[in-house]
Parts: structure tokens; sequence; C-alpha cells
DNA sequence: CGGGTCGTTGAGCCGGGTCAAGCTGGGTGG
DNA sequence: CCACCCAGCTTGACCCGGCTCAACGACCCG
């Protein structure tokens, strides 16, 4: 099963960033100088707390995480995904501003960067600086496509919109086969990311069954989405925010299964 | 009407980022520099096509603009204002990701950055470059609040956590008295914004007025919100995530009655 | 004076919420 | 090894916030 080369967790973030900008191997070797420290969290657990303005960087090595606010009333709303290859952190802690918190759904392991290196990086790096520039321009592109989700999708539109960006997201990361991926969300947690109740989720992933457009298995937890080009039309999906090529093609990547 | 101090169009930008940070003689008159030559666009009017990827950034001078996508069934649904002071296109049009437009609602005046000053900027001048971060992850801020608007919010305290939103942004450029503004927006533009109907948008509004929250002058466009407190209360509004001080208490501004 | 855009209001419907109950499977402790 | 618990999933019944359709009013502009 891990027949896959050696390597060091920086593969994750050079596979992902090489889609948009070449590294040069200097670049490549401050990746990984990052990556052989590392922090573990355990599902559930608080990534970041709003107390701690540490004004620095993570790199997301494995696992999910969410990033969310809560309302008055008790409500949670999930505002995005971090899946492994994103970073975050680098932005929003540095100012006053955005009091959400970030979450491990999965025991995670991240990788961190202090602030000065994040700014040595900008002042010396041209590439490298470009590509966190990148990032944040797709993170800005996800955030407009889940604020268009909400305001003018349906239930039904929602969810397949999303289960294929998730798809498309893991995929550049090959974290996900050409058409399934290991999907660790409860219904509870798709229902705070699409402003949606349990329950109804709950029956929206069934009519998405019956209609033949995914397979779920809950034990697994593996979903498969069976006509990825049926789906978009019906929830208007169209991959381009994510800034990658159209599809990766087959791969013999696929065929092996990828853990 | 126009005894203002002679004033170039750089203030309004300088008055903004002096809430975060303060700024070098310099660095102003680098400012002042944009702001010399101005760009402007009609009601209506589209500002940055998609097809022009010119990598710029603009300075919106003054007037209201949107930046919106269309889905699919032809419905619309806006992202995001631009008030005068803020900055856009400074990372979005970089690359071929988010395929959104930015539409004047009222004639809008706009400075252009070229992308190479933007470049310069960043490397030689540390306030400046830090007030664009900063700016940056405020927009980032409030995309966030959007989503949790429209994720976990009903009608009437959608409308009510924008329309404080809106007053709170205006202030900051002084483009707001103490609880009044100019609302140049049409009910359809608040329905594509806030995911609602416009019909519902009509009887939402005229709630708010029924419960004495605004008041709102369809001939003048003028908005009063009422009770701050109260509506802040109730619509789960709490404004530290727009970064200003808590109020910039009452000031001879107001008196004189802003135009 | 005619047409267009925007606001207003009523009637009826429906997507999705709420409440409530039952099901399932894994984990834990006696 | 069984009894219990608990988190997550399912399903039914009913309700309601918000949508659609439709008509009308108000104002502006040519």
């Amino acid at each position: 099963m891990t027949d896959i080369p050696v390597s060091t967790g920086a593969d994750i973030f050079i596979t992902k960033f090489s889609s948009y900008i070449d590294l040069s191997e200097q670049e490549q070797q401050i990746i990984e100088e990052f990556t052989r420290s590392s922090m573990t969290f355990d599902e559930n657990q608080d990534i970041i707390l709003e107390s701690e303005k540490s004004s620095s960087a993570y790199l997301l090595q494995s696992g999910w995480a969410i990033r969310y606010k809560v309302v008055p009333d008790g409500g949670r709303q999930i505002i995005s995904f971090l899946l492994p290859g994103d970073i975050f952190g680098f932005q929003e802690s540095l100012f006053e501003l955005s009091d959400d918190s970030v979450q491990a759904l999965t025991p995670v392991t991240v990788h961190r960067i202090p602030a000065e290196k994040i700014a040595e990086i900008c002042d010396n790096y041209t590439n490298l600086s470009l590509a966190l520039t990148w990032a944040r321009a797709r993170e800005h592109a996800i955030l407009t496509e889940h604020i268009v989700r909400l305001g003018r999708r349906n239930a039904y539109e929602r969810l397949g919109h999303l289960l294929l960006e998730l798809l498309h997201r893991l995929q550049l990361v090959d974290k996900a086969g050409q058409s399934d991926y290991f999907l660790p969300l409860t219904q509870e947690v798709l229902a705070d990311t699409l402003g949606l109740s349990i329950v109804h989720v709950n029956r929206t992933l069934r009519k998405l069954r019956n209609d033949h457009m995914i397979e779920l298995d809950p034990k697994t937890r593996r979903l498969r989405i069976l006509d990825q080009e049926a789906l978009s039309d019906v929830t208007g999906y169209d991959q381009s925010y994510l800034g990658q090529k159209e599809q990766p093609a087959s791969s013999i990547q696929d065929a092996i299964g990828p853990k």
C-alpha cells in the first residue's frame, strides 16, 4: 500500500502549487524545512484559539478541519473546509478582525510557519510569494462560490455542488480517486455548511442517491460521484474557480486506488 | 455645501487606513499621486470586464458598486458591495480564478493602479504594504460575515444586519451620519444580496419600519437606523469584524450633516 | 400622455424547518 | 459476554417562512 516513494510531507504542497507555478529547487527546500516539525490535533479539537493571536501561518499536512462561526442563538455556520495542502491563519489572525474558529474534524497534522519567516519569504522568493498570493486568491474564489451556493441555490444543488468542489480540491493533492473520496463529514457538518437542517440534508442525500448521482456508504464514508457531468449540470457547478486543469484525465493513480 | 477644505481625493483612503495604521508623509503622497487621474463609470455600467485581465488594482473614490455572479438559471448573487475607500481587483484578476463581475450601481469614479506600481509599493513601503494586507483581511472578514448571514439568519436578521454593516463601513469614510446614510439600492439589489425575493425584501423592510427599527424614504433614499443597539441585538450583529473603533462618538461632522 | 422602472400588496403554494420517535452500531463497564 | 449508552442516521407528520404569480400604484422621463 505504501509503495509510494519515501516522501517528506512537502510533496503535497509542491504538487498543489505546481498546478499554478513551478518552484525552484531552493524554494522547494524551504517548504521541506517547514515540514520537518509538525503539530497534531485530535478530532474535534480547536486549532488556533481566538486568544492565540500569534499571527503565524499553518500548512495543513493531513486531515480535515473547518473554519466556523457561531451565531447568538447557538447555531453554527461553517465558513470553509481546510483540506490537506491548504494554508491558513496567514492573514486573518494578523488583525483584530474575524473572530472565527478553526476545529479539526479528523486527526490533523499541521506545520507552523512563524510570521517572521513569512515576511522573509515574501521579500526574497518571488515564486513562493506568488504561490502565497495565489493561495489567497483561490481561497477568496472559494468563499465567493460558497456565497453563491448559499444565496441562490436550493438544497439539492447546494449539496451536489459542494460534493463536487470537495472532489476536485482533493484531487489536486492526490487525496481522491477519479470520482470517489473519503468524506469524513457527519450530516450535521453538512447542514451547518449549507445552511440547512440535519433532517433535510439526510433527505437530500437520499434523493441524490435515488437519482444515481452519488453512492455513499455511511460506514466506510466513501463517497462516489457517479456522473460528474450530470451532477455539474443540475447544480450549476463550474470548477474553473478552483484554478485547476479541467480533468487530470485518468492516471495510474486511480487504478491503484489512492489511500 | 463645499466649505470642506480643498481636498485631493486621497483623503478618503488616508482616513480609512488611519483607523488601523498611520502612513508616512511620503506614503500619503504616493496615494495622492494615484488620485490625480481617475476614470468614471455610469450607473449600471460594468467596471472591469472578465476579458480585461489587466491585473491592476482600483481605488474607489466615490459611488457604489457591486461584485456579483450569475447562476445558470438567470439568477444573480451579489457577493459584496464596493464603497468609497475600498480597493478592488488587486488579487482576483491576477489569476484565471473567480469569474465574477463588477458593476456600478451609481455613477462611480475610480483610480487605477497598475500592477507594477503595486509590486513596487509592496517592496518599498512597509506601512502601505501593511495597509493593503489589512484591506484584504478586512474584505475576507466581510465575506465571512456574509456567509454567516446567508447560512444562519432569517430575512429580518439578514436585512437588519446588512444595513448595520453598511452604516459602519460608510462611517469609516465619513459618508454616513451617526445613524443615517444614503442608500442607493433598489429592493431587487437587496434581494440579490440577501438571497431573498424582491417581494419578501419589501415586506421585511416594512416590518423593520413598523418595529421602529429604521426609517427609509424611498424618494430621498435616506436610511436612518433608529435604535442601533436594539437592531444589533435582534440581528446578532457585532461590528468587530469591520475592525473599527466601537463608535466614533459624536463629532462636528454629524451636526453639519455630511453630504 | 404613454411606457418603464420600482415599490406595494394580496392569495396561495411549497421547500425546508421543527418535533418526535425509532433505528443502528460501536464503545464501555460490570 | 451482555447491557447499556450515545452519536449519528432515518423517517413521518405537521407547520411556517419565504416564494410565485398577479395586479396595481407612484414616479420619472421622453
